[in-house]
DNA sequence: TTACTAACCGACCGTTCGTTCAGGCCGCAA
DNA sequence: TTGCGGCCTGAACGAACGGTCGGTTAGTAA
């Protein structure tokens, strides 16, 4: 799903520069002096001097974002990371804000299109709730960082209010199926539809919080998981 | 449970002054002059001059900060939905990171008094988890907008920081419950014990994301479908 | 060597930030 | 009427903010 969107961005290269995971706890401020340069990695040498792409300043600044938060990143904070000066920055982006909607979209982009695959459209009810939730979890997975900023927006500006409606939109879609599901009697009909399904994104949801890919479990082990928990529950099969 | 922490939170008049609920999708940060000065409205009469105390800005402060973010908030957005200057502000409180302080500090001691409970450190294990959990919604609920500032802090700043090292402690507990629950075999051993506590949470934490008081739903019905779900599941029971 | 391209620097702009301070205002009790 | 406690204003501070600008550097391609 969503394979070639953006392309590139399958090589997760470039580390080493940065030595701080995604999930550092305390990111000194003052200290820390930036790496060395160390930018973009893409294969093909482009034309030019080497340094940073529009890609690879994304991918910085939502990784600082997400550490930060939105507000609380400077485009100070965002050079440091870099490794360049704060002017540098505006070579490649037209400002903050237009980093935050990329990386929205992308997030917003990746969750659409599993509501459009087939499965998710046809066949029975459950069949396709849990499709969604699967797919919801690949995506989320895949497109991590981004789907994190796009779940702590708070609608501030403009550029997160339209983010916002998009994913009300999504939720609409969730919450749809699950009535449906009530409906039909795949679902228990004890706890509300809407609850029910702000319960099982809620949980899906909050992946962001502590899953990391790498580390034993992948996408598929995590979203059987997840599937298993929401439609089986915790307790012991008797 | 938490009965008489702070207290006088209670009674949640002093409404009426600003319109915009909780949940306000956007929020106009120029117009909204603010409402007439609309203070406090503690029942006995204090001396001096009429107008907010600490308590009525803290409240105020947590419900802008929930509506903007912590970093998003200004004390000039602080100040216009008080209805006074920005310095009156510190009249009743040393500065931002005070106001943040005193938040999280009282969500964390609403949720480490339910481990306190017996019920949570004694009998049988799934009756302590099922206690947790509840027991977790009830705080989450009583304490709703403190809980939610909990829950998006980054860990920007000092305070941030030992707020999120107390609430990691929280996490612990909860997730040595759930390994104690597979180990005994009252939770499905084909989940990982780490990652069902979390998605257990992950549920829970959605709450305030959604849930509002007063809207059909109290906090032991809540408490009630949040079980039902985590432990049985979504699927109609055969 | 030369032309071209992409990335970067350093100085600077106007604005907003959190915070301080000296003083003024209001309502109660004496 | 006066005194006092509690709350508030208006003006100002230095620091940090997002963003702009003209000029420079380091590579590729001819």
């Amino acid at each position: 799903m969503t394979s070639d969107t953006v392309g590139d961005q399958g090589g997760d290269a470039h580390s080493g520069t940065v030595s701080a995971g995604v999930d550092s706890p305390s990111v000194s401020r003052s200290t820390a002096s930036g790496p060395p340069p160390g930018p973009s990695v893409s294969a093909r040498r482009r034309a030019g001097r080497p340094g940073h792409d529009a890609d690879s300043v994304l991918r910085t600044a939502v990784r600082v974002f997400n550490e930060r938060g939105y507000d609380g990143t400077s485009m100070e904070d965002l050079a440091r990371a870099l490794g360049v000066t704060k002017s540098a920055i505006y070579h490649h982006v037209s400002g903050k804000s237009e980093l935050l909607r990329q990386s929205l979209d992308r997030a917003l982009d990746a969750l659409f299109a599993v509501t459009r695959e087939p499965e998710a459209t046809g066949g029975p009810v459950l069949g396709r709730l849990e499709h969604v939730l699967r797919g919801s979890v690949l995506a989320l997975v895949e497109e991590l960082p981004h789907v994190t900023l796009l779940l702590r927006v708070r609608g501030n500006t403009a550029v997160e209010r339209r983010a916002l409606e998009r994913r009300r939109e999504f939720d609409r879609f969730v919450a749809d199926l699950v009535r449906e599901g009530v409906a039909e009697g795949a679902i228990r009909p004890d706890v509300d539809p809407d609850v029910a399904g702000r319960l099982l994104f809620g949980m899906v949801n909050s992946l962001v919080e502590w899953y990391r890919p790498g580390g034993g479990l992948d996408a598929e082990g995590l979203a059987a998981q997840v599937a298993a928990v929401a439609f089986e529950g915790l307790r012991t099969p008797h």
